[in-house]
DNA sequence: GCTATCTATCGTAATATTGCAATATTAAAT
DNA sequence: ATTTAATATTGCAATATTACGATAGATAGC
């Protein structure tokens, strides 16, 4: 055993864990950091940004892109990343009920 | 290798990536779901709601604990759990800017 | 064509996570 | 004090993730 057992959830909650699994590690969260303080998006720029390999970067941005958090387009010779907004959007409003759910119970018995 | 360069990350990617990390699998966020749709919140309950063994649904809520997006007291002989509101505070307002800057900025190079 | 540059993938080692049975702990109830 | 019920922890096997060097693929420039 081991293995995640994804059938036994419903779609928006493995749709919300995926995301979430995303951006579960500090390198992918700086990518985002980094993909919205800059205008161009470069993916050697990305490498030169972080403190890791160029190979691990490629996997990290893979995974954002699996999650629906960024989008890629070939630029000639290079890659340019950004963040998909819907992404954002979707876990923004996720957020925001989960708040407006607690705020109307009263989330008190702890 | 295969350890995660936390050292390398400010404490605010690290910390995003924490509770990020935590909602990454859909029995967490399953378990999050559970406790705002019900007044009580008896850990009992949990595990009789997920299709999980009670040693795994444990271990769930020790992470989702340790992450801050819970926190349970001792209610006699059970263990009563609910949101931690700050966590989700937090999120909401991480994801809000995010949304913003990508609203000033325009995110079209994609 | 060739060469340089940029990005992705492969292979592999180290580490972490997932899941559960078995066991331990804790507190109520008798 | 015993028993019962509710949670937590331990130990272990299966799987997944993380990281990086090496290599492959693809495009630009000569």
């Amino acid at each position: 055993m081991g293995a995640t057992k994804t059938e036994h959830f419903t779609d928006k909650q493995n749709s919300i864990a995926t995301v979430a699994k995303a951006l579960g590690h500090p390198a992918r969260v700086a990518i985002i950091d980094y993909l919205l303080s800059v205008e161009a998006c470069i993916c050697g720029d990305i490498v030169n940004e972080l403190p890791l390999a160029q190979a691990t970067v490629s996997q990290h941005l893979k995974e954002l892109k699996n999650a629906g958090l960024i989008k890629g387009s070939i630029e000639g010779n290079a890659v340019c990343y950004c963040i998909d907004e819907k992404a954002i959007a979707k876990l923004q409003t996720y957020f925001a009920n989960i708040s407006i759910k607690l705020a109307k119970k009263k989330n008190d018995c702890c």
